[in-house]
Parts: structure tokens; C-alpha cells; sequence
DNA sequence: TGTACATCAGTGAACGCGCGTTCACTGATGTAC
DNA sequence: TGTACATCAGTGAACGCGCGTTCACTGATGTAC
């Protein structure tokens, strides 16, 4: 059943898409090949011939699924309009198009290297695109900088959070607002 | 083999004890109940006589873990020195004895209900904990609720990321001080 | 207080299932002539 | 351009291992007399 080289392509695009997917809504662990394949449209034993292990379609995934996040993020969308739209309860309850920061926050560090260094580029580029975000609208560059790195880190609190409280609606709102308020304290935004 | 009362139920602790270590260091996944048997000083089998599922001693040592980590929080500390302590890297570094709500955060919600509402009650504790504090120092009681829903999110964003960077010594310490800088910026504590 | 026996906490082998990975096979692709 | 054949993407059965859970058994506890 061997098929055409760009199908073969398409295939494997399809398979990343797919893991960036399920991995970002179920973990690491709460999915298996078998399920990520068959989302892509074809069966398990295929897999390895597009990826030496489960683990090196888990980092190829983390990269995709941060750079799709990143180029979504046009220039066209302010720092505040993208604070609105991430620290939300649509965001919260978006999981598997959702911010793969989020999404692999706590279980990253128990990955092999390859997947933690991916995470950890993006969550370098995230920070660059924030400070660069404040130094457009004046910030000075040392500021911007920690600025940015405290911005990021209470948006993947505030989501995490949220959604690891989402049964207590309310507790879980009181955290997304209070953190989307206490940044627009500080800058205005 | 069978022990006193008292041994069974000094036992029933230290398996909690063990797995609330265990599963704070490497995820409710990532250690088999053997694993944590073993670390409690029994053998596997046992198990069953003290739990009904691995489930059901994830949601008690969820629970210890909360109870645990606020009791150490006394009314000696003040608001401003446990977040010096918490956003640091001493605390970055220290797994099985730290924050259960970064621990858990990213894979709290694949779990099954009984561990969620450990969970969100545990977050529900600390949103309190800070309200609380921030009341006695001045803040109106409205203010300070969704304040300090503000501040656990940048305390559990800026541990979690600063995990998930650690490798990335520069970045991960940014994170630190971008966010308890922010907050302090906020509060002036 | 001492003895006989029922109880039951703990042990370790075994079960069953899920999952990552391998492999012999299939049949469409694409190349050599 | 047409034909023969090597290549190789995809299939599905099978392997091996780890893990949650069960169970027959052990022997100390603690109770009844």
C-alpha cells in the first residue's frame, strides 16, 4: 500500500498535527500511538516509518504546537487583545488548540530532553514576543524583559489554574479575572 | 505477618505520606504502587488493605499535601516572606516537598473527580490563605479576594515555568524575578 | 494469669490488560529499459 | 510511450514489558475462656 511521496508528506504533517492535538488535551501519557495514528487517518504500524519513537513525535509535536500558537499571534493583535483572548475561560476550556505552555506545564519536566528543550524554546520565544510587545509600547528593554517574564508566568497560572478549578466556576473565573486585572494594573494595557 | 493497631495505622500514614512525596516528584503516572510500598517500607500487596485504588491514595495524598504545605505556613511568616520563598529556586528545585498546586497543575484535570476536588479545595485554602493576609494588611475585602486570586496564579505560573526552564538557568531565574517582582510592584511587600 | 484459637496485616506469586515497538507481508509508486 | 521490476508506505498480527489488582498463604495479634 505504498503511497505517493506527497501523500507521504501529508501523512506525516497530518500525524504531528494530530499529536500536537491529543497530547496537548490528554498529556504525554494519556494517549497512545495507536490513538494519534488513527487520528491522522491511518494505523499504528505505520508510525515508525515516520518517527524513530513516541518520543520523538512528542518533541517534533511541542515545536509545532508552539509555533502555530506564535504565528496566529499576528501583528495585528495588541499585547492587551491577546491578554483578553488567553487569560479566558474560552481559552481555559480550549484544550487542545490551547497554549502548549499550559498544557504540558507540570508533566514537561519528566520528558526526555529532546521534548523539554522544544518546550523551553518556546516558552523563550513567548517571552521575547511579550517584551518586544512592551517595548513597542515604550517599555524600556531591561524592564521589558522581566516584565515579560512575569507577564508569562501568571498568564500560564492563571489558565492553569482555571482550568485544574473549572468544576468551581466561580473560583475559577475569580482567578482568571483577578490575574487579567493585576497585569492591566500595572501597565495600563 | 499481621501487626498491632497501632503499626497498621502508622503504616496507613507513611503510605500517604510516601505517595504525596512520589507523586509531587514524578506525577500520579510516573510511580507505580510498588514504588511507593516500598518507600513507605511495606511490599505491594499490602496495599489493598489500606486503599481501595491507586486513585483513591492519590486523592488523600493530595490532600495531605495541601494540609501539609499550609500548615508549615504560619502566622510567624508574613505574606511577603512566603513569597519570597515560594517564587525562589530553592523551591523551584524541591519537588516532593513543594507546591502540590504546581505539582499537579497540568494534569490535574485528566485525573478522576475525587482527585480534582482534593485539588481545587486545596487552591480554594491558599486563595484564602492570601486574601486573608492581604486583608490584614489593608486591603479591602473585595480587592483582596480577587487579588490574591491574582497572586496564586503568578506564584504557580512562575514555579511551573521556572520547572519546565530549569535547564535554561537565565530564563528559568527571570521568570522568578520578573513575577515576584511584579507582585511586589503591586503591593509594595 | 495462662492457653487455644480466630482474626487479619502483610507477603509474594500470578493474572490480565494496555501499550510501545517489531516484523512479515501487501500492493501502489516510480524508475530503468 | 509502454512494460517489468525494485522500492517502500502502509497494514495488522504478535512480542515483551510494566503495572494495577487479586489471592492463597503466613504468622503475630488479641480475644474468649
Amino acid at each position: 500500500v505504498k503511497v505517493s511521496k506527497e501523500r507521504a508528506a501529508e501523512h506525516h504533517r497530518a500525524i504531528i498535527k494530530a499529536a500536537a492535538r491529543l497530547f496537548r488535551e490528554h498529556g504525554f501519557g494519556g494517549v497512545n500511538v495507536a490513538e494519534i495514528m488513527n487520528e491522522a487517518g491511518l494505523t499504528h504500524g505505520a508510525f515508525y516509518g515516520h518517527f524513530d519513537s513516541k518520543v520523538a513525535l512528542a518533541a517534533e509535536a511541542c515545536r509545532y504546537a508552539f509555533e502555530d500558537r506564535l504565528d496566529a499571534w499576528t501583528d495585528k493583535v495588541s499585547l492587551s487583545s491577546y491578554l483578553d483572548e488567553y487569560i479566558s475561560a474560552s481559552h481555559r476550556d480550549k484544550y487542545a488548540d490551547g497554549c502548549p505552555m499550559v498544557a504540558f506545564a507540570s508533566e514537561i519536566h519528566r520528558q526526555e530532553k529532546a521534548v523539554q528543550k522544544q518546550y523551553a524554546q518556546g516558552v523563550s520565544a513567548y517571552t521575547q514576543r511579550i517584551a518586544e510587545r512592551l517595548s513597542a509600547e515604550g517599555v524600556r528593554k531591561p524592564q521589558a524583559n522581566s516584565r515579560a517574564a512575569g507577564i508569562v508566568a501568571a498568564m500560564v497560572g492563571a489558565v492553569a489554574l482555571a482550568r485544574s478549578t473549572a468544576w468551581d466556576k466561580e473560583l475559577s473565573s475569580k482567578i482568571l479575572l483577578g490575574t487579567r486585572a493585576s497585569i492591566a494594573t500595572r501597565f495600563g494595557s
